[in-house]
DNA sequence: TCCTTAGTTCAAAATATATTGAACTATTGA
DNA sequence: TCAATAGTTCAATATATTTTGAACTAAGGA
């Protein structure tokens, strides 16, 4: 899998990541995205430490740093976190107020019936 | 696409379906399978008819025969809705008390929000 | 200045989901 | 009794999503 040296497009890391804009959120693709273990696993530990800044790391036991990377890329451009640049880490939010706005009840629903699911078990004690 | 006759296990309809009792319902599994335009679209025309009993057919709008048959099936098997059969058809509802007690809140939120979907947009003036 | 840390991209492989048409069945109404 | 209706299955294809490892970047601390 070695490329020739300079077929790769050099990875400069940016400065600010794509977010959509509110009115720019799917519904069904907030479902889609929030319908797989891993992802809801992280909205459900974001929302039960609300307020504070999730760095990607914290999510290490839900996989591998590289899947974690797609998972929380998925999240973020569906609009359901928000990720800001803080040197070397990224910090993730819940965008809880415009779900909110967006989809009134949506997101509490959701956060309420994923209190069990097996992954948020582990770390229940944790917490 | 023939084939050699007898090779194909001959279908019997079935007098009754498949249906996961109200505790198996995954929400992960729910999320998922709403996560799509034609499943939500389904589920948001038997919301503002709720009450009434819709068969296959009232779908067509949203797909093919055999489409439709592919993501009502998968709306039944997530616990999402009920069919059973009646006579050439099949009856469809929401499963609105098993989803209220499992997901409180969930099926509403949901259903507000996907008051404008563009499937449904076409269908208001009839209904 | 260099090492460690946090996180990335890219390409490939693995897996899952959606869509189609042809062939089919059972119920019902004429 | 027969044709029409409602809806199915099956197999194939098309498409999308997940998972992986290797190679990489930039920030920050020692």
């Amino acid at each position: 899998m070695r490329l020739e040296p300079g077929n790769r497009r050099r990875y400069l890391r940016p400065m600010s990541l794509p977010h959509p804009a509110a009115d720019q959120i799917s519904l069904a693709n907030v479902l889609a995205v929030l319908g797989d273990q891993t992802r809801l696993a992280i909205v459900g530990y974001l929302a039960r430490n609300e307020g504070v800044a999730m760095s990607c790391g914290q999510f290490l036991e839900f996989g591998s740093k590289t899947n974690l990377s797609y998972h929380l890329a998925k999240l973020r451009e569906a609009g359901i976190t928000s990720t800001e640049m803080s040197g070397t880490s990224r910090l993730i939010t819940l965008r809880r107020g415009d779900l909110d706005r967006r989809f009134p009840g949506l997101l509490d629903s959701i956060v309420t019936a994923a209190r069990d699911i097996p992954q948020l078990e582990r770390l229940r004690e944790q917490s």
